[in-house]
DNA sequence: CCCTGATTCGC
DNA sequence: GCGAATCAGG
């Protein structure tokens, strides 16, 4: 990989606006490591943005809309075991990209594409949730912290998930969702 | 432990 | 010029 025009371009315009250098590395697609952004940054002399920026990401949104989704079936990450050691999401990367051929119009919550992470940056930790059209560039997973241990799901996608309307009240009682 | 940007220095 | 390794910090 070597810094393009075009690479060069999209990495001023996402630095710009905000992005922390991992999420602009991700976005440059793989080859493009956070370092390598942060070192270009330095170079081109964009260090120092307007403020801190985004610098924090504020995970997940505030439970809000709800209905009763066809929950996907999701193959939750092997607990530790085999994960790769730096990028975890490349450990689930199948399982994940299944759930989306599955389940792709499930889109119960609107979390802003800001705060949705690419496949690249979804960490183990996070909601794997599938958002958007697979078949797209702007397909996301909501990436929210997943509270529930391992499982796959943030609080509210496991909430959708696992609670079906007609069985709320003995979801309710569940401590944790069992996954396959 | 998760993450952030900054810096160094061999290539 | 490049970026991995490392550092300092939240």
């Amino acid at each position: 990989m070597s810094w393009t025009e075009e690479r060069v371009d999209l990495l001023r315009k996402l630095w710009s606006d905000g992005l922390s250098a991992s999420q602009v590395a991700a976005e440059l697609g793989p080859g493009i490591t956070r370092n390598a952004v942060i070192g270009k940054i330095h170079r081109l002399g964009l260090a120092e943005r307007a403020k801190t920026a985004a610098a924090q990401r504020p995970r997940a949104a505030k439970g809000t809309a709800r209905q009763p989704a066809t929950a996907p079936v999701v193959a939750a990450p092997r607990a530790g075991g085999h994960a790769v050691h730096g990028n975890v999401a490349l450990a689930f990367a199948p399982q994940a990209m299944v759930v989306a051929r599955v389940a792709p119009e499930a889109e119960e919550v609107v979390i802003p594409m800001s705060e949705r992470v690419t496949l690249m940056e979804l960490r183990e930790s996070m909601c794997r949730w599938p958002m958007g059209d697979p078949t797209t560039p702007d397909f996301r997973f909501c990436g929210a912290k997943s509270p529930i241990g391992a499982g796959p799901y943030c609080a509210h996608h496991a909430r959708v998930a696992y609670q079906p309307a007609q069985d709320r009240r003995r979801a309710r009682d569940l401590k944790a969702p069992r996954f396959a």
